[in-house]
DNA sequence: TAGGCCATCTGGTCCT
DNA sequence: AGGACCAGATGGCCTA
């Protein structure tokens, strides 16, 4: 992660737009054969025997693009879960996990009318539906599950 | 050093 | 046909 820059960004757009036909650049992250995959994307085989491949150089900015897309479509969403502190670091799987569970306090909230603890409230309120608000399991287990957000809220 | 996390490459599939 | 999306493979970096 930490890739957030618009100097990234723009990196990326240019490695598209230049159709990247060339080896001279070498300052990127990884042009050709970076650190992943068979590495050999590269069409000239000294022996020649080899099949030749398409050129994968388009294929690969388009995708690290991609990819760019989705890391800042993480970091919006890592930006509206609050943390103690701020800026702790959250892996991706992280991200995703706390901002289902925020959704699920606001929920609460709105639906309690406090703030104090609403997960809590509203799990008690709708205890006797059976039905268990989110969370999932079998649904037997009378397990109290501490919501992180209402800990946070004292 | 092992394990977690990540970026990148790559080939396949689906869509326009 | 070309682009978007996805999952698998691989190697690098960081931390306990």
């Amino acid at each position: 992660m930490a890739i957030s820059s618009a100097a990234t960004a723009s990196y990326l757009l240019t490695a598209l737009t230049h159709d990247s036909h060339s080896h001279s650049q070498s300052h990127s992250p990884s042009d050709g054969s970076g650190s992943g995959g068979a590495g050999d994307s590269e069409d000239s085989q000294p022996g020649g025997s080899r099949r030749r491949r398409p050129p994968r150089q388009k294929i690969n900015a388009r995708e690290r693009y991609r990819t760019f897309n989705v890391n800042a479509a993480y970091e919006a969403l890592r930006s509206m879960i609050p943390t103690e502190p701020m800026n702790r670091k959250l892996s991706k799987i992280e991200i995703i996990r706390l901002a289902s569970s925020y959704i699920s306090h606001l929920s609460s909230t709105l639906q309690t009318g406090t703030d104090f603890q609403p997960c809590l409230l509203h799990k008690y309120e709708n205890d006797g539906g059976g039905g268990g608000s989110g969370s999932g399991g079998g649904g037997h287990s009378r397990r109290i599950s501490i919501c992180t957000f209402c800990l946070q809220s004292k």
